[in-house]
DNA sequence: ACCTGAACACCGTTCAAGT
DNA sequence: ACCTGAACACCGTTCAAGT
């Protein structure tokens, strides 16, 4: 007995996107898109899927499910850090997730990300009243680079090596007025060359470090 | 002599883009309404602007014009502090900004922000291989705060009071499992009543206690 | 209950034609 | 040089009609 095409479901719908998003880049959804993709018409996805929103939020969900599920490794420093970098390599294999979570504060997901920060913090033993601030720094922080990662992918073709794309930002302020920058100047010879990976972390210590004095 | 209607420019283009995004939201802003609000037709619009995301770029760099432009008050932590205030400030005001700073990476309004809290990490006497991180460790924590901030704003009504959009996300915070999210819980309290903007700048005092220890 | 696909109400952008 | 406005090529979303 051969199965046909299997039947039409909320899954197969979030799956198709995700390739649709990794394949095309954000342009890359749309309901035609993904009606062609999976050989039907574009109202059936809507029996499944509310609207476009809830269609992103539940592939940025399913993608960043496995990433928040790992345990904590060492102390709560590390599993902050964990956190950090698991999000980051995330956005970095499907930048499109960085716009979402830039884009929709109260998302599950990103209440989750928040919860799991505010734990480490307490764990951390920094003070009451000083934990919520806490959670908070690590969190926006880490959806600003997300957001910023997101916004380069976006003006490069999907799939451009990071070097590529350092390699012209570092072009772009090398050209800048040396009156008026003169610290962007000054570093766009490190932009080239730097893992913007360790940059990333690099500030997440520095906030860490910050933290640890409302201990 | 009466003067007619004045003649279309990119300055008024700008203008009358800024008014419909402050009035309409985000999604107010279309060529369509604009042309019409200049008793104009859409094309003659791109005769002095090349796309949407120019007309965009040019009223957020309008807007923050004047931000950027205050002299910095103290020292170099006050600055830093200054500029960061600056943008939450005008983010509360006009919150479709927020969305372009984090959408737009590379966007000169972005690089002078960047350039303005390189030049105090300078003059905060940071070492200078730490300096690059520093500075944009401060910057995509701004970034990321403005992200949210405008996405927020993008659930609610334009205009909604900023008391109401704390209450409502307090009591969303509340209604959550206490086994899996007993930290947001905790403090769904303390979101209510909280002053955002001095949660926003505890983030920028602790990355900027961070840095201090790298001078 | 689930799917089809044409239709609706929009977009941003272009462009021949005007002045 | 600058403006007009219809037209093009898209969108997300709806919905009567089918199975």
């Amino acid at each position: 007995m051969k199965t046909g095409r299997p039947s039409l479901s909320r899954e197969r719908i979030v799956e198709a996107a995700i390739v649709l998003l990794d394949s095309a880049g954000e342009g890359g959804l749309t309901f035609r898109a993904l009606s062609a993709r999976l050989r039907t018409g574009a109202g059936a996805i809507y029996w499944h899927v509310a609207n476009k929103d809830e269609l992103l939020a539940a592939a940025t969900s399913a993608v960043l499910a496995g990433v928040m599920d790992a345990e904590a490794p060492g102390g709560p420093e590390e599993a902050v850090r964990a956190v950090a970098l698991g999000l980051f390599d995330a956005i970095d294999e499907h930048p499109w997730i960085g716009t979402q979570l830039s884009r929709l504060a109260s998302q599950t997901t990103t209440l989750r990300v928040f919860e799991r920060l505010g734990q480490q913090v307490r764990a951390l033993g920094v003070l009451v009243e000083a934990q919520f601030d806490a959670a908070s720094a690590l969190l926006n922080y880490i959806l600003g680079v997300a957001g910023q990662n997101a916004a380069n992918a976006r003006t490069q073709e999907p799939g451009t090596s990071r070097a590529d794309v350092l390699g012209e930002e570092s072009a772009v302020w090398s050209s800048l007025d040396p009156g008026e920058f003169p610290f962007l100047r000054g570093v766009a010879a490190q932009l080239r060359d730097h893992d913007d990976r360790e940059q990333f972390l690099a500030g997440v210590n520095l906030i860490l470090a910050g933290i640890s004095r409302h201990t």
